[in-house]
DNA sequence: AAGCCTATTATTAGTAA
DNA sequence: ATTACTAATAATAGGCT
């Protein structure tokens, strides 16, 4: 999706990761969030910036 | 995104739930490796089936 | 580095097998 | 539970700020 289809391949540019791992980090825990409450279901997701900070999803299901 | 908006709740019926998992899973384990490749990082998914079956996917980014 | 825009591609809701 | 179809919504690439 996008202007352009995009190769899967590491971004050579420091800066350009930084950038995309900001957009992309956004849908992917927006995801993580709905597949949890949709199916109820358990779900742990952590990952790390570029730059090394963390972020976290964990699906509060009982 | 498909025939129609889908509110995000809980959905009821249980093979609704299973269903569901099991088309979204997919999605969301591509988005997890493609953000794991393009901006090199660090990146753990687990997730449980409503039966309890787990689902791991580990960026491999050193 | 985070946020708006929008053309374009990607995901998926509903359905059937 | 998984696969295929496909209309329709959602995510996002590239650009600008």
């Amino acid at each position: 999706m996008g202007r352009r289809k995009l190769k899967i391949e590491k971004l050579e540019c420091m800066k350009a990761r930084q950038a995309k791992y900001s957009k992309r980090k956004i849908g992917l825990l927006k995801k993580a969030k709905e597949l949890s409450i949709l199916c109820d279901v358990d779900l742990a997701l952590l990952m790390f910036s570029p730059t090394g900070k963390p972020s976290l999803f964990v699906g509060q299901n009982k």
